[in-house]
DNA sequence: TATTTATTTCCTGCTT
DNA sequence: GAAGCAGGAAATAAAT
């Protein structure tokens, strides 16, 4: 499990890969001169050719400063005509910015708007996206630590300390949230939930969070039922009916829906979640590994606990590797998997997938 | 509101 | 025998 700094430097280096400045390119200072001495202060980082601040942060956070450090890199990148940009409307902070519709921003920003737009929402759901598979993963650490409390936590391969975390968290706001224990049983693959903390902060991103924001009565659920219990339970207590499982009644998806964030991304397909695993395997806990990284060739380690997370991220804690292994090989047909004959939890990125190239990163 | 998409669930049969 | 794979069929939520 990587340290807390390099996990705190993931999303920035994440952020970087998608946003990469040529380092011959100027910095777009004279566009944005007339805005005043403060809006200056944020880029002189990027005239010296450092990241500029925007980089390590969350859109949402952003000041007006780096908002328009932002704006100013796209115009340039784009080699847009600055002259067509109402600035007297650029005067808002992250947080206003991020509720901007594609609309308002083609208004402000004429034929650039979209371009903003896309870049702008790209990175939201990347975040959103890292913040999930931290969040869980710092609640796998968390409940091992606590699980496995008075034993020698750094035999199970914990580098984590609950300081850290917190550090962490105090760091990146965005990393802000419950904290619920589950434990992932260093022998097995299975995932159970031993018990829950929950910290908020008046910020907390709960209100805007990641997918697996549970609420207290979510959180109870798992409680009660346990992934552990899963196996033996509904399918085997009398058939369970086929489909996906039924929503949950209205009040509680209400409620659900109340704490969901209203910037919260589209959710993520099967694969994505898979590539995105696959992709920071500082974070995956040994769940897959690539056995070819060109080829896009990788295997399931521990496909069970594959299986619980992605029943967590989507709500379904009767998920199984044998129901996430028909996704996978649905995807066949539509060639976002290629099959790899003969070898057991082996599978192939096809060619209508995406992302999982070392040069598309890059990119 | 109807249709489509992307799963989810269950199942049988086969392979490792 | 257990685990995994293959794929049909049906159901469902969410997106279009």
């Amino acid at each position: 499990m990587a340290g807390s700094c390099e996990i705190s430097n993931i999303f920035s280096n994440y952020i970087s890969a998608m946003y990469q400045p040529e380092e011959a390119q100027e910095a777009p200072l004279e566009l944005l001169s007339h805005l005043g001495k403060e809006d200056n202060v944020a880029l002189t980082a990027e005239a010296t050719g450092e990241k500029p601040a925007w980089f390590s942060e969350l859109p949402y956070f952003w000041s007006k400063a780096q908002v328009l450090e932002w704006i100013s890199y796209h115009v340039e990148k784009n080699k847009y005509d600055a002259s067509a940009i109402n600035f007297s409307c650029c005067n808002m902070d992250g947080y206003t910015l991020c509720h901007c519709t594609q609309e308002q921003l083609g208004l402000i920003f004429g034929p650039l708007g979209d371009e903003l737009y896309n870049r702008l929402h790209e990175i939201i759901s990347v975040s959103d996206e890292l913040t999930w598979i931290i969040d869980l993963l710092e609640k796998q650490d968390m409940s091992s630590q606590e699980l496995f409390a008075g034993s020698n936590a750094t035999e199970l391969g914990n580098m984590y300390t609950k300081e850290s975390l917190e550090e962490m968290k105090s760091t990146h706001p965005f990393c802000q949230g419950e904290f619920s224990y589950v434990s992932m049983s260093p022998d097995s693959s299975d995932i159970s939930v031993s018990g829950t903390v929950t910290s908020h902060s008046p910020n907390s991103q709960d209100s805007g969070g990641s997918d697996l924001d549970l609420d207290p009565t979510e959180v109870k659920l798992i409680f009660d039922d346990g992934f552990a219990d899963y196996k033996k339970g509904d399918v085997k207590h009398g058939k369970r009916k086929r489909g996906r499982p039924r929503k949950l009644t209205k009040d509680n998806r209400d409620c659900l829906e109340t704490k969901k964030s209203k910037h919260s991304p589209r959710g993520t397909h099967l694969w994505e979640f898979i590539r995105d695993i696959l992709l920071h395997p500082e974070l995956n806990e040994g769940l897959m590994k690539w056995e070819d990284r060109r080829e896009g060739v990788f295997k399931f380690l521990r496909s069970e606990a594959v299986a619980q997370l992605w029943g967590q991220k989507k709500k379904n804690s009767s998920m199984t590797y044998e129901k996430l292994s028909r996704a996978m090989r649905y995807y066949y047909k539509r060639e976002i998997l290629e099959r790899v004959d003969g070898r057991r939890l082996v599978y192939k990125f096809g060619k209508n997938s995406s992302g999982w190239k070392e040069e598309d990163i890059l990119n």
